[in-house]
DNA sequence: CTTACCTGTCTTGACATCGAGATATCGATG
DNA sequence: CATCGATATCTCGATGTCAAGACAGGTAAG
């Protein structure tokens, strides 16, 4: 069973036989595979009147734990976005009643975001939704082949994750 | 070794353990990857003064082969972006003297858009830098381990390449 | 205690993308 | 050959994101 990147690599082979081309078989559909993630995953949000970023940063609160507040800094850092584009996001979810905003005690400079009561209750029942979607998605891998992919997709994010700079 | 992503399940599963949050081993580490190797290609890209929409419009092209000429209905399919979004790059492509469009002789609704030479000749050289980049990313996997992860990511690539619905 | 640097958050301006709709043409059907 | 749905491309308005910089508060060294 071929892919389309199966195909994008035989049309580089033919153009580009001066290259080896071989690690677009691993990157490029790490690549494509996002962006087909991307949107199954928006479709389960929509079914809960969410947007993906809303998703991702009322789960990152949600995942600290009580009393689910983070800093702005570690919110950004958890997903992967600037400083200028949090603080949109998190002026919007407090418009919407998912989170608030108070100072830190401990910090002047910093701010504390807290998740609301109907913040949680709308992330936990998005958050069901979609790990139950992605089981499907990786419906045609048995549990061996899983463990393998994690642990290979792993090495790979391990530079990234220890080395901000990479 | 721990990455990013055993710290969010350890942290889901001490938050939901109700839930089974196993998918998110392999379908978290797919986005997070993604997402790292976009700003490592906008590093290779800078280098030669080009974007990453600039680069994946003009592969498309470059893949094609002699005469290098798609449809723009081609070139939104391969880049999997709307086609407000394909007129919008293609215009400034063609400002930029990089691709070049022409009618279609088959079909009057139609458009062709031609790579350039100098738009060939910019592409060749920013492909070659990346598979290099691209080379060194994957350094800590061995040749057998690309071959399986490039397989179990095609298993799981397989049904929305063939199943646009999915 | 004060100078100089670093950190955390927010502001601003530019811009690429999306989504819906408009227009023109194709192709199959009767 | 007329009709009607499908297809190809483009237009337009709204919006989320980024990059760079502003600003206040922290932090360490002299």
């Amino acid at each position: 069973m071929k892919d389309e990147v199966d195909r994008l690599v035989e049309a580089w082979h033919a153009e580009r036989p001066d290259l080896d081309v071989e690690p677009l078989h691993v990157l490029s559909r790490v690549s494509r595979l996002a962006r087909h993630l991307d949107r199954a995953r928006r479709a389960v949000f929509a079914a809960h009147g969410m947007e993906s970023w809303e998703f991702d940063v009322l789960t990152a609160l949600r995942r600290a734990g009580p009393p689910y507040e983070l800093s702005p800094g570690r919110l950004l850092r958890a997903t992967l976005v600037t400083s200028g584009t949090m603080t949109n996001r998190i002026d919007r979810l407090e418009s919407a009643g998912l989170v608030r905003r108070g100072p830190d005690p401990q910090d002047k400079r910093g701010v504390l975001v807290r998740l609301t009561d109907a913040g949680r209750t709308r992330v936990d029942a998005a958050f069901a939704d979609l790990v139950d979607r992605e089981r499907e998605l990786l419906g045609s891998l048995s549990p061996g082949d899983r463990r393998t992919l994690a642990n290979l997709l792993r090495s790979l994010l391990v530079p990234f994750d220890t080395d901000p700079a990479a």
